[in-house]
RNA sequence: GGGCGGUUAGCUCAGUGGUAGAGCACCGGCUUUACACGCCGGCUGCCACAGGUUCGAAUCCUGUACCGCCCA
């Protein structure tokens, strides 16, 4: 093959992305055994949402990886997975088609969603609302997988799967139909996180604290019995009307004498009692506490834990409910009085209900002094934009608690890169305060493979789930019948109804290594493949992918998913910020590329190390694309017929002992101990420092040994010394460009491909062995004298080049003498290497002598002609 | 409130006990037949702060400050 005459960057990515995809190079080779296996559970990216530089970065690590393993000669299992089940995928559904779904509606097969979404939102069936999910994210899927393939990730596109498709939700209610055979997974009536937008039940792994403006609010409660009264902090006295208790810490001496007695709550009149709970604050306002039918996570606590009765006035929209007050549970000391205040507040949400009560406080004479505006932390659902409240619902959960022991010393078990991230999840773990509950009450998701039966007076009895059988599934139970039961026995006394909601999306996700490793259809892929080897994410969902993938497969196969988890960092700002949402839409992925090559924004993302925050940062982008250039040019150079009258061939690889001249040999040795140090720095994940130390040598390499060797190379000091130069430069460049390959893969396979066959991906990743092996003596003494040479020569040429810096002298001109003193032994150095210093530096001549210190002087340059 | 990481040149970062480093930026010089997306050279630092250990600390220990994050 010729060697370009002026080699580009331009165009390599469509060339190799067409070229990799014809010669399958990334086909995960299913016949190897696990041994050589090495199998990747790939993030598989929200494609309702939109890749930004963060994915690039952090998808560029694994591909480093997963490039370094294929050289290392493993069958590397790399697929991509696309996350388009849940809530994003519904919202971006119906702000895109302007549609809502109404599950009461029929399918209706006609339906076709206007061609700009309307003012109105349309009502479409949820099957009608599924086909357009289905449709979006098919789209979108088509665009990541374009940006994917351009960035240069070396996945088997054949092994694609989505959340929602046919065999994930197989896997997923498989799984779930298992541990409930084993108990695992129950059903209950409980207190259950809710958002009131999306009326839907979230998870504690959904949650998040932000810092809102509140007030407390100081409030008389009347102790029974008594004309005395004790003062309440509250910051929710919507929930007075759902006041169960008040609640002291046990040492609280203010309290202590209130315990047992009962209190009269303001407006409502309902005998309260006072107990003693250690979770009660001393120090957080008065220091007792209403607990409510439940005003927060605590309030589930007590009640729970005093054995309180239930008063919720919240339903799932929101808004207070209608009570009638004096009825069975609304006891009050004033039915009447209580019904007036109360209808004042029915159906308001809870923050206008809060400023009724405030009023109402008011003119009882209840409240005491003004609100004292504070700031507190508010637990709101991730995606919401209200603040969560407690709903009792009837959700479905996966035991978690009883396992945390086992979780914990699951996670000493996997190997974390880095190691300090093993906190993150033994923080979330020991912080887990109930069982995940994982009904959501949403339609594009993966349905519950259960049934109810319905008795003869109507009602659905949701103490004997039907779980389909496992052979069927995957089913949906809105549309399929359960076993003993025909269609038309839906909804109906006697019959059966579907479970109505889908399964938290991280139920799914959670799967994904059994998704991907064939279990349970494929036995054989499976024990290729699993447990995998390697889980890389980003740090935010340690809690929620990592650790929910860890519970269930310690609680399906009794092992760990992987046995490495790589953590990445984000992409920050210059100024440590976090890359904002639109400000990381503004550099749109595709025109970083473009931009930069999928080279030069690779060499960026490699430079963030596994877990460490890294810059964003276009600059390093541009010197990752002049690096880039270099090889191609260096290569051209190295590669360059021996005589250029030779025409165009390219030379033939090195053969063992052709290496023989000092300077080549130093040069090759000093290369084999950079691979030592890159693949000990690889198998720790530590890529950044391979291509740090890469990079290096590489531009090291180009600056000074390329320089000697250019004489001597094309014959000046005989055909002997022009072997040696040749087989050195094309062993090293192709040491060098395997290197480079998993970083910068298409500069390194358009080089490959001008001298050797097969792609440079699937080469082997060089070791020093093969390096040393080409060299003529490895005798210790040698390699002290060639590194000792190596070195002097160096020296020379820096100390010749700066005075001609200095001397503001062009290259071009000839230096007629250079005078060298030095020690003994670097003098005695000179025949090696003046040949090579002569050709490099435009020296005519050297004259030496021993002494010390070291002088080297350049002594004068041939006078320019006249012009 | 508890915890984890970080703080080194203007910027981005290497550097785990032995004379402070790289790239970018900046300044000066150079069209050298691989490369001007280049080459040669130069400038740049109380290694956040305060103590301690040590012959010796950017590095180990203690504390403080600030930045980011996790958990409650």
């Amino acid at each position: 093959m010729a060697l370009p005459d002026k080699p580009a960057l331009e165009g390599l990515e469509a060339k190799w992305i067409a070229r990799w995809a014809e010669s399958k190079v990334y086909q995960f080779d299913r016949s190897r055994p696990r041994a050589d296996v090495f199998a990747i559970d790939t993030p598989p990216p929200t494609v309702s949402g939109s890749l930004h530089v963060g994915h690039v970065f952090s998808f560029t690590h694994t591909d480093l990886i997963a490039r370094f393993q294929r050289m290392r000669g493993k069958a590397v299992c790399y697929p991509m997975g696309w996350d388009d089940n849940g809530l994003p995928t519904e919202r971006r559904v119906q702000n895109y088609y302007g549609v809502r779904c109404d599950p009461s509606l029929p399918y209706d097969p006609a339906f076709t969603p206007p061609a700009q979404p309307g003012k109105q939102p349309i009502s479409v069936s949820r099957p009608n609302f599924i086909e357009l999910c289905t449709r979006l994210t098919g789209e979108d899927e088509k665009a990541f997988e374009h940006l994917w393939t351009h960035l240069g990730l070396s996945v088997d596109w054949a092994m694609t799967y989505a959340t929602i498709g046919k065999r994930s939700q197989r896997v997923s209610q498989l799984a779930f139909v298992n541990l409930l055979k084993r108990g695992l997974a129950y059903q209950v009536e409980a207190p259950t996180l809710w958002d009131v937008d999306f009326k839907t039940a979230v998870a504690q792994a959904e949650l998040e604290d932000r810092e809102m403006p509140g007030a407390f609010h100081k409030i008389k409660f009347v102790i029974a019995g008594t004309d005395a009264a004790i003062d309440i902090d509250t910051t929710r006295p919507e929930l007075i009307p759902a006041c169960v208790a008040l609640v002291a810490h046990p040492d609280d001496e203010r309290y202590r004498p209130l315990f047992g007695k009962d209190v009269i709550t303001p407006l409502f009149g309902v005998r309260a009692p006072v107990k003693a709970h250690a979770l009660a604050d001393p120090a957080k306002g008065s220091g007792i506490a209403m607990i409510c039918t439940f005003g927060d996570i605590t309030d589930v606590t007590w009640w729970r834990e005093l054995s309180l009765p239930v008063r919720a006035v919240i339903q799932a929209d929101g808004t207070l409910r209608e009570v009638t007050w004096g009825a069975a549970g609304w006891e009050s000391v004033d039915a009447a009085r209580a019904q007036r205040y109360y209808a004042g507040l029915t159906r308001l949400s809870a923050s206008k209900a809060r400023a009724k009560i405030v009023e109402q406080l008011k003119e009882s004479g209840d409240l005491i002094g003004d609100p004292r505006p504070i700031t507190h932390a508010v637990k709101f659902f991730e995606k919401g934009d209200r603040p969560l409240e407690i709903i009792t619902s009837r959700q479905w959960f996966f035991k978690t608690i009883e396992f945390r022991e086992a979780l914990l010393a699951r996670g000493r078990e996997l190997q974390w890169h880095p190691e300090y991230m093993r906190t993150r999840f033994e923080n979330w773990v020991n912080g887990l305060n109930g069982d995940w509950c994982i009904s959501r009450q949403r339609f594009f998701g993966v349905p519950f493979p259960v049934w109810y039966p319905i008795d003869e007076k109507g009602n659905v009895d949701h103490g004997r789930p039907i779980p389909s059988a496992a052979d069927r599934l995957p089913i949906d139970p809105s549309t399929d019948a359960p076993p003993g039961y025909r269609a038309d026995q839906r909804g109906v006394p006697g019959g059966f109804a579907g479970d109505p909601d889908v399964m938290d999306t991280w139920a799914t996700s959670s799967v994904s290594p059994q998704i991907v490793c064939g279990w349970p259809d494929d036995p054989d892929l499976f024990a290729r493949t699993f447990p995998m080897d390697l889980r890389p994410q980003a740090h935010d969902i340690i809690r929620t992918w990592l650790f929910s993938s860890v519970l269930r497969t310690h609680l399906e196969h009794d092992s760990l998913p992987w046995a490495h988890a790589a953590i990445s960092g984000f992409v920050v700002d210059p100024d440590r910020k976090k890359m904002s949402k639109s400000k990381g839409n503004v550099v749109t992925p595709l025109g970083l590329l473009e931009e930069h090559g999928s080279d030069g924004v690779r060499y960026w993302a490699a430079s963030g190390r596994p877990g460490t925050d890294t810059a964003f940062d276009t600059g390093q982008m541009r010197v990752g694309r002049r690096l880039a250039i270099k090889i191609l040019n260096a290569s051209k150079f190295a590669l360059a017929p021996p005589k250029p009258a030779e025409g165009t061939a390219v030379p033939e690889p090195a053969k063992a002992g052709s290496i023989a001249a000092p300077v080549d040999r130093a040069m090759i040795r000093s290369l084999a101990a950079l691979v030592t140090e890159a693949t000990e720095a690889f198998e720790t994940y530590d890529y950044a420092r391979v291509l740090q130390r890469t990079e290096t040598f590489f531009w090291r390499f180009c600056d000074d040994y390329l320089e000697l060797v250019k004489g001597r190379r094309y014959g000046e000091q005989g055909p002997e010394g022009a072997g040696s130069a040749n087989a050195a430069l094309t062993a090293a460049l192709s040491v060098m460009l395997r290197l480079f390959a998993p970083f910068l893969p298409f500069v390194t396979e358009e080089v490959w491909s001008w001298w050797q066959q097969g792609s440079i991906h699937t080469a082997r990743w060089p070791t020093s062995d093969e390096l040393l092996s080409l060299v003529t003596d490895n005798s210790e003494a040698t390699r002290h004298a060639d590194a000792r040479a190596y070195q002097w020569a160096t020296d020379v040429l820096f100390e010749v080049r700066k005075q001609r810096s200095e001397a503001k002298q062009p290259l071009k001109v000839p230096i007629t003498r250079v005078t060298v003193k030095a020690e003994d032994a670097a003098v005695s150095l000179m025949p090696i290497v003046e040949a090579d210093l002569k050709a490099a530096l435009r020296v005519q001549a050297f004259e030496r002598t021993i002494g010390e210190p070291r002088e080297i002087v350049v002594a004068g340059y041939e006078p320019a002609p006249q012009a």
